[in-house]
DNA sequence: CAATTGACTGAGCGCTTGCTTACCGGGCAT
DNA sequence: ATGCCCGGTAAGCAAGCGCTCAGTCAATTG
């Protein structure tokens, strides 16, 4: 049989969450055990899937305690994608910024396919079902992104101007990079046991292949 | 504002289904009309998200109906990611075969992105929610999988044989196309406009990129 | 010690879900 | 005309859903 890289795994979902010092630090201890096991329920099943017992029954309480921490199933969903935005941020803008747009670029994929590949059943959510969220919540997390997004326009931008990067398909090439960042959610878990790290180097290379046009071109 | 290239509009999605002709040709009208409101709800809300009325509705038919065609929810579900994977594979057959790996994988790339474009309701259903589906339905899917993954493979390998490729990271390459490409089912019809076949022409350019080392490395 | 608090419980409410069943009407061979 | 499929309907069932709320009890306060 061939190698498979393709998310067909028959087993059980090896899914993981976030230490529970990733959440909000004002959250109680009870309220952020909540927040792991929905995660890791949400990954599984997605938020139409997972039901409030499920999240209660996981972090050890019963079923009306959630509601004692958070007003809806939907407002549990919203604290992982918020905080899983905030932190997906604060790591890119950790980054020094130094550097040729090439080295830039290829440190800020490495940590945003790095991030994914770690929090990669926080990634889901984010990446995955933020249809479900309320009008205001969603506008809130849209702000979010493109602050993110903009981090990366930014130093692909930089190189097109001085024609490192490709210039006529700014857009095209921070989607791609974006697209093969955060597919990593997909099957991360499901397929394969590259470290996150390894996953990084070798996707942030690829950014790079994509983001630069061929010397023949 | 920034040009916004990520899934974060905030309108009504704009989802198409495909021609009744998509599907199965032994399926009644009725079981058409059925799959095709079917993978719109299923790609606006999920599998979980969802009802059989709201399935039926869409065909202008009765709730029971459905189970006069159907044995579940999970049977239109699977029939669709059937013939989904089916009519993909269908289309990458299509394709002669000849020439340079570097002009077949740009072939096969771009059949497979325009595909993942233009039936993007379907894509979804393929690439997201395989986890609904039976054991023994997954395991069809799988097997259908398979060999479209052996297509890609095959040129790839080729390639890395006559040094066109990276032979170091074959089943990185394979798993960053394909994470490319049907990516395209998470944002196509949420954001922008561009057309299937201009999509496929500038992944399929991206796709060589990844494969294709840089002279200098 | 009694009084008060607050995190947590779990039975259960109102409603929705996937699915079943009893039924209907029109076309068709006899 | 008659009987009979057959595609489809309408009503409804049992189970399960998100969420509520009166109540429990250990910890804290005075």
């Amino acid at each position: 049989m061939a190698t498979r890289v393709w998310n067909d795994q028959t087993g059980p979902a090896r899914y993981v969450a976030p230490d529970p010092d990733f959440w909000d630090p004002k959250l109680s201890d009870a309220a952020r055990r909540l927040l792991g096991s929905a995660v890791l329920c949400f990954a599984r099943n997605g938020f139409y899937g997972t039901r409030t017992r499920d999240i209660s029954a996981g972090a050890k309480l019963s079923a009306g305690s959630l509601y004692t921490m958070f007003d809806s199933k939907e407002a549990v969903f919203f604290e992982i994608t918020r905080s899983g935005h905030i932190d997906t941020l604060a790591c890119l803008n950790a980054d020094p910024g130094d550097g040729t747009p090439t080295e830039r670029l290829q440190r800020l994929v490495s940590i945003y396919v790095e991030w994914h590949a770690r929090y990669h059943t926080v990634g889901r959510a984010c990446q995955h079902d933020l249809a479900v969220l309320t009008e205001e919540h969603f506008a809130e997390i849209v702000e979010l992104r493109h602050q993110i997004e903009a981090i990366f326009r930014n130093v692909v931008e930089e190189g097109a101007k001085d024609n490192t990067f490709d210039a006529a398909d700014i857009d095209g090439v921070l989607r791609a990079i974006h697209s093969l960042s955060i597919d990593v959610t997909r099957w991360y878990g499901l397929d394969g046991t590259e470290s996150p790290q390894s996953i990084a180097a070798l996707y942030s290379k690829f950014a790079l292949r994509i983001a630069t046009p061929p010397p023949s071109s």
